[in-house]
DNA sequence: TAGGACCTTGGAGTGCACTCCAAGCAAGCG
DNA sequence: CGCTTGCTTGGAGTGCACTCCAAGGTCCTA
């Protein structure tokens, strides 16, 4: 057996705290393993490095070994990504975000734009997760009506 | 060229009609082709025809030489599937769904449980974006400050 | 009755976001 | 010293939800 596959974290834990910034070691004593990484953020350790290589993270520090070890503000920016990936913003645009925090600050109106147009979309997804829960609890109420009396068959 | 690609649907189109009861023809003359569904629904012809070979449709009626006849009652079904996807649920669960509904009324309780079941995830899910939506408003405000003055690079 | 648009099928291919594997090094412990 | 546990890598595999293809049959209009 190899790589402790997650906490097998089921829907349920989301009330699990977004692993801010609780257990955490002071700045300076910030060396985190992945495996206790892994811990925090929830994420397994096969995806923190894929998230490197693909160019989601800012290159890790590595132990004298080559071991990761990351520091506080890696998981700061975990915990951006954590709620980027929330948003059901892709990946590749969530890399290009990287990739602007990278080039330095004379790329802030292009982050703004792109946080601005997550945003946005973010308003519309609730807009409409709202009208399906409409149509849900209409729905609902048909078969919790139906459960008293026998109906006419295929809802409404 | 074959089978004419959804008519480019990009995320803008949002308040297209969702193919309500507009459009129809009554019940009765109610045989629409392939085609039509695809621009009633947004949906491909390809989905749509991969929608009945997993059984997440109920069986379409076929003209005389095959060809796929939809009814408003299919319309209907497509109009609820489209809200169910928008939810998120997995495309397995409807098709869940689906079965219970052809197993007839005495799976009324199932269907209830799992509709109330879906509920609770869009209620979850909707809490969920207004937390990112939080993060986002925070960030949002740091770059549009740091617009105006040069700020200590690294957001917050 | 010819041409082009439209429809049929099973099966293979795509893109995304992971997810896993094998082979091997490293650290700590009895 | 050997053992277990944890970490490393590149590359291959997985599951989902489509998406496309080839080869052929059908419908409609001039």
């Amino acid at each position: 057996m190899t790589e402790t596959t997650s906490t097998s974290s089921t829907k349920t834990d989301s009330c699990a705290t977004p692993f801010s910034t609780a257990n955490r070691r002071p700045d300076g004593q910030d060396h985190y393993t992945i495996s206790e990484v892994v811990a925090f953020t929830g994420l397994t350790a096969h995806t923190l490095r894929w998230y490197e290589r693909i160019g989601l993270m800012p290159h890790v520090d590595r132990s004298h070994t080559g071991q990761r070890r990351y520091s506080n503000r890696d998981l700061d920016w975990l915990d951006l990504v954590g709620k980027l990936r929330l948003t059901g913003m892709p990946v590749a645009d969530m890399v290009r975000y990287a990739e602007l925090v990278r080039e330095g600050d004379h790329t802030y109106g292009e982050r703004f734009e792109l946080l601005k147009t997550t945003r946005e979309d973010v308003l519309a997804r609730i807009a409409e997760l709202q009208d399906t829960l409409a149509v849900l609890d209409r729905k609902i109420n048909f078969y919790a009506d139906a459960g008293q009396a026998p109906a006419s068959e295929r809802s409404r």
